[in-house]
DNA sequence: TATGAATGAGCGTTCATTCAT
DNA sequence: GATGAATGAACGCTCATTCAT
């Protein structure tokens, strides 16, 4: 009886994840709370009964996305037959699926808002400690630059999230590839120029000053 | 008289511009019109009396910051003792100014208003023309991949355009500096991985599918 | 089992009662429903059940409570050794417990829809009228001035019914007590002022102009 | 030319403050803000020009309203031949216009937020000091009773500030007249019972405790 | 010509009420 | 009969743009 109504409710709450993450990807995070609660097929007060407000659909977007990433992670790590071609793998389906997206997307004060979040927090931590795992045996295996680490590559990754503008004359999935390509061929050990700073992991960084 | 007002309107603009770029990079082209004039230290309306709309003061923006690219180009192709030393340093300091920035943070539809402008349209050729030389000159020498065009350069670029997150634990010019070497290293020979696709440039490029 | 039914339909719609007159008294009448079900352990969905809508639920309480106050009256006139004494006490009663404040919560627009209910005005008759008793007795036996009537009273206390603001250096509950004090010495015949007008009595009334 | 500008921007400001005081004495504080620019003859974006949001607008309403009862305590003090009719003059002008009333209507959020004023703060004691000269006056010359100060006045009189109800058969301004008279007389020294607690006085208050 | 006041459309959010379960 | 999910109208407030001075 409940298990019926949650069902719908359910469905709504998942066709409203949908939809704003369909829409703020592509309009960026402003897009009106009532377009999206419109491609949702329900009305905005069903979208403020869930999430109320739009920091909170954010939130519960991010970290419906860094969940997604996971899986991908995880798979590409236990798939492929090496740690550099699993990485290869994870971020050029992070890019085609623009997955993490949002996190570039937000303005700052948005942003602000978001890092509060526990939740989110540790799913990122979860995601970055599998990305982790595959540099760390990329690089030993000799496949990837030994001068940086997780975060340096997450940044990477997330500035290649945005998505290029159309030039007429190219295909914007070409496009895509080729620029992938060139941010993982800039990971490669052979053209290594000297980086300044040092590698960033995991371990350096103190997320805990977010609060 | 006339002399006067001119200087007067002429410095009027340039603080409209400079208090616009200000702004627009660091908070988002979504800047009230009224704030940017207050930074100005002009009312309201002379702001709509020189710009007549966001979007015209968005076009005489981007005019004016590809000048100043199309100018850091020159400077490099002039100075720099070979092809990739210059593009580097054009690269590094477009990123370091963040110019450019504001082609990216513009939000689609801008972006489409903003593409109409022929005046727009030709100071970019101008730019990339140049950037061009650079690239084949880097190219013929053995510097730099032969498998990108300025095209693919220009998108790469515009990417590194955004401004990274903090992350506690970092600086962000720090940040800044490793990422754009890591771009940079993606652009020589040694690594190349083959890129889906051709070189993309100017000729290659059909922008009056824009109008 | 009907019974049984009743009895929870019984004490649900007391819960609620109880519920909106704690909420509306302390927050004012425009309580949201959704917190009033809530307070009252039910959903919204019963509560719109007991009663169709926001002037239901007032009128309802309004009710109760004069139905409460009627109670008091008939106890103060009953037991008190005088009139006048049974009429302060009674007086006293209503303030301190807010008996009433509904009344002077209300908004307009729902004051004049509560006043078409006939329940309410038979309700508020037989109080008055017992009021009525007390005033003539008193005024009878030389203990209060013999220019005003039950309905001035009825007005004066409802004035008293709002809750004074805190002044800080001073502690609520005294405030009341001297306040109504104040008021009730003012009945007295000693320092009576002529009055303008006559003293307004149940008779002088014509309630059947709210219709 | 500013000055022509200032008129017609003052004059709005005027009509809006007008608009306010009288739809809020009638349909208390609630009103929609667009309802009160309506009534002033403005749109909504000027009525939030000149004032910020509903708690700005009640403030400037309640100091202005202060000042105007400080107005008429002055004159009344310096007009009338004794102390106690200037006190009794002041109390019926206050009630008749529903000075004040807006300081009663208030809901308990918007009132914490009115107290932090300090404009409103010294306004306020401005008043009470004057009216305080006017009590003691009375009270040496035995016309009024001495165990009530300014600040039990102030209550009291402020609870005669809500509008009574139209009761049919009765005029309300003649009500307004009786009731008044009532509160007076309460406040004579031949019928005073004593209270409970001790006169509380401008000494007594500590306002900073509103901070 | 420069100014900033005025306008009103638009978005975020709340809440009374209805209705499927 | 009880529940709480869904709806949408309404209100607070912001901001692009216009226009009187």
């Amino acid at each position: 009886m409940t298990g019926q109504l949650r069902a719908d409710a359910k469905r709504n709450r998942d066709q409203i994840l949908a939809a704003a993450r369909e829409l703020m990807v592509n309009q960026g995070a402003g897009v009106p709370m009532e377009e999206i609660a419109r491609h949702a097929g329900v009305g905005v007060g069903t979208l403020y009964r869930r999430f109320p407000d739009r920091v909170a659909l954010l939130r519960a977007l991010s970290v419906h996305t860094i969940e997604n990433m996971t899986e991908l992670a995880r798979t590409a790590l236990r798939t492929e037959p090496d740690a550099w071609t699993g990485l290869s793998r994870f971020v050029r389906e992070c890019v085609a699926l623009r997955l993490g997206a949002l996190r570039s997307i937000v303005d700052p004060e948005l942003h602000t808002a978001l890092r509060q979040s526990d939740e989110l927090r540790s799913a990122r931590t979860e995601l970055l400690r599998i990305v982790e795992q595959m540099i760390e045996a990329a690089q030993r295996d000799g496949s990837m630059r030994t001068d940086v680490g997780v975060v340096d590559v997450a940044m990477l990754v997330s500035l290649h999230l945005k998505r290029p503008f159309d030039v007429p004359g190219t295909t914007p999935v070409d496009m895509d590839a080729r620029l992938t390509q060139l941010m993982l061929d800039g990971l490669r050990p052979c053209a290594a120029t000297p980086l300044p700073g040092s590698p960033t992991t995991l371990a350096d960084v103190n997320w805990d000053a977010d609060r």
